[in-house]
DNA sequence: TTACAAGCTACAGCAGATAGAGGTTCAAGC
DNA sequence: GCTTGAACCTCTATCTGCTGTAGCTTGTAA
């Protein structure tokens, strides 16, 4: 039987984090000993790291918890999983282009200030008029 | 004088957004009608903008908030705004290539999967097992 | 004058944790 | 058997950057 710290540093995951995670049903409830303290079984311990990789990977909670559910059931079709994880791709991809316009005006910016007083900023100026800007990047928080 | 929602369909913003920039101090205290309603000049349409856009940009409050500071003084150095850019570009090249990374792992998952069950999926696999993997993308929240 | 769109405040909620307060339990060493 | 202290417990608050809802009031045009 594990403790939440061994748990905690087999994974890398903070303790808060494990209850967390047991809070919104993603690991299950783990056994307890006499004084109220959890104990894991290896299995939990292998689900942990399971939650982790995904997340690592970028899966958000919600796709994890149906990758678990998948994996749970061995029988079916890998199909669901596959169009997961296609998913996930795909929003990768799109963040990783959002990002390179999103980069590609921020180097102009600082490449063309030449660091004299406020008044004449290039970044300053960019930030004043998107009119200056060679993109439309209209995505917040890409 | 402008009401809140003529700056929300200006700059694209929400309403409700335009109210919480104040509450956090990043719009001035707007003006008010007798009855209580917010009424602007058109340089509180410029700010607005000019947050928005550094939003778009990627910024952050906190940067923005900096960057708003420094606007409102023309006389000094621009060496700060320039260093918040440089920061800002740094992240997106950073999160670029761990998005990079987390692409290239997704892409072979997927691809190696051949749509059989979930007991032989590779989707599941890789997820299941860290070692199958070619970096080591350590980080969460890319 | 009336209708109703647009405004107001206050509060709750989202993801995905993380931190702290204040108290209890476990396990090792003596 | 007792003591110590690290590790555990629950509960609540906090973070970022908004967004949504409820229930009410104001502004404006016909």
């Amino acid at each position: 039987m594990l403790a939440i710290g061994t748990l905690s540093s087999k994974t890398g995951t903070k303790v808060q984090t494990i209850r967390y995670y047991e809070q919104i049903g993603l690991m299950n409830e783990a056994g307890r000993t006499s004084g109220g303290q959890r104990r894991y079984y290896e299995e939990d311990l292998d689900r942990l790291a399971f939650i982790r990789h995904s997340r690592q990977l970028g899966f958000s909670l919600d796709s994890i918890r149906e990758l678990l559910e998948l994996s749970d059931n061995p029988a079916q079709s890998c199909s669901e999983a596959d169009s997961i994880a296609r998913r996930q791709l795909g929003q990768v991809e799109q963040r990783i282009k959002r990002l390179q316009a999103l980069k590609k005006e921020l180097k102009r910016m600082v490449v063309e200030c030449d660091g004299e007083s406020v008044a004449e900023c290039k970044v300053l100026e960019v930030l004043r008029d998107h009119s200056e800007c060679l993109t439309e990047h209209n995505e917040i928080g890409a």
